[in-house]
DNA sequence: CTCTTTCACTTAACAGTGTTATTTTATTGT
DNA sequence: ACAATAAAATAACACTGTTAAGTGAAAGAG
């Protein structure tokens, strides 16, 4: 039999009521954080609301400050979503590939899909604030997704198979995501950009691109 | 000698006067338009405000509404001005080169020379609010710019010329556009992407990109 | 079981925003 | 000098994010 503590049962209780409570706490903290995310989902940035998400939740616009820093902290966190999300199917996409040109090209389609999917949390993450993408969270350090870094090093990976003409592989990669970027923008911009003309020339772009990277005697 | 008219010096006033009343109004106008064009250049289109404007010109919000319909309509004539700017620039850059490739490169990098240089008037042109790229002016029928076009024009010549490879020219066109554009977004979002590191990109990306376009037999 | 402290929450308020209806002021026409 | 007209200002509404102060209930200590 072990030795019983000083105070075994008052301290237990104290401490699953601590532990409920914060519980509760963490509980209603998510259940911001969700009626934040649709409710931006439906709204937009411009149209997005912290007292709209009190409202929605069922407390008084103050509240929110218990469990988020401002709107910009509830923002982020809608964000940090995204980017996790975005790149899982990044991943996902890029490791079903293993040449590296068509990994590039997997790559890019799967980023597409994403901005296509996902349009307003695109424009959150990529154009209103680009920022959160080198916002490190509490504690950690490198920011939270890297897409440039995979794209870096799968070109790295066909220069050295020989799959593309020897260069930075740092600017093919910032190219390569400029490319995706810019057909992801304009797709998003409300201009007459219907989704085959975006997939049309998604495709153009894309295979013009890594064919115009291409080692010269191919 | 010629008859005079029924009230002569009376209408004549009459009219001098309405006309310089008008002409007043016109100046009113005009000054307000350019503490908005400042004022937005320098706080950017979230920390714009139009009661800011009535402060700087010295009248109080609501004489706005007395020459401007709303916000959007005072933004849009700064948005304008940006265009005609923009589409003068290019145009320019255009005339200056014969050889069709050569042309679209010219273009692309007087594009990118103008988001360098006019990075908040590019964000409200194109990221903003890329809704009034659409929107026609009072009277006038076709958007106000039309970039897309003289691209889609040069690629024609260059295909007909047997300099582009066979295609349709729309599309090459667009991707065309969602480089230059996914390069100035980049560089203007606040992403650690260098002028010099957009510069790399851009000359990369067009060069595989045109390079990419060329006739199979080059 | 009572008292005190702690904590979640609300109320009230401030400083802004765009926008509208109403009222004052100045200018023009008769 | 007086009436019509146009320009500008006041006051107000409905919002926004955010902060300081107050309230009420639960938790901890004696």
């Amino acid at each position: 039999m072990p030795r019983t503590p000083r105070e075994p049962r008052e301290t237990r209780l104290r401490q699953g009521s601590r532990q409920r409570r914060e519980h509760e706490k963490q509980e209603l903290r998510q259940a911001i954080r969700d009626a934040a995310a649709t409710l931006f989902e439906t709204h937009g940035y411009e149209g997005f609301s912290l007292r709209q998400v009190a409202e929605e939740v069922g407390y008084t616009p103050t509240t929110i400050y218990l469990y988020f820093a401002d709107k910009d902290a509830l923002l982020f966190e809608i964000a940090d979503e995204g980017f996790v999300r975005f790149g899982e199917q990044i991943h996902t996409a890029a490791a079903a590939v293993s040449n590296p040109v068509e990994r590039l090209w997997a790559i890019g389609h799967a980023y597409l899909a994403f901005a296509e999917q996902n349009p307003v949390y695109y424009q959150l993450m990529f154009m209103q604030r680009s920022d959160f993408l080198l916002a490190k969270r509490e504690g950690e350090r490198r920011p939270r997704i890297d897409v440039l870094g995979i794209v870096r090093e799968t070109v790295q990976a066909g220069m050295d198979d020989g799959l593309i003409r020897p260069g930075d592989a740092a600017t093919f990669a910032d190219g390569l995501w400029a490319v995706c970027h810019g057909i992801a923008a304009l797709r998003i911009s409300k201009l007459p950009f219907t989704a085959e003309r975006a997939s049309a020339a998604a495709d153009m772009t894309l295979g013009a691109m890594l064919a115009g990277m291409r080692p010269a005697t191919g």
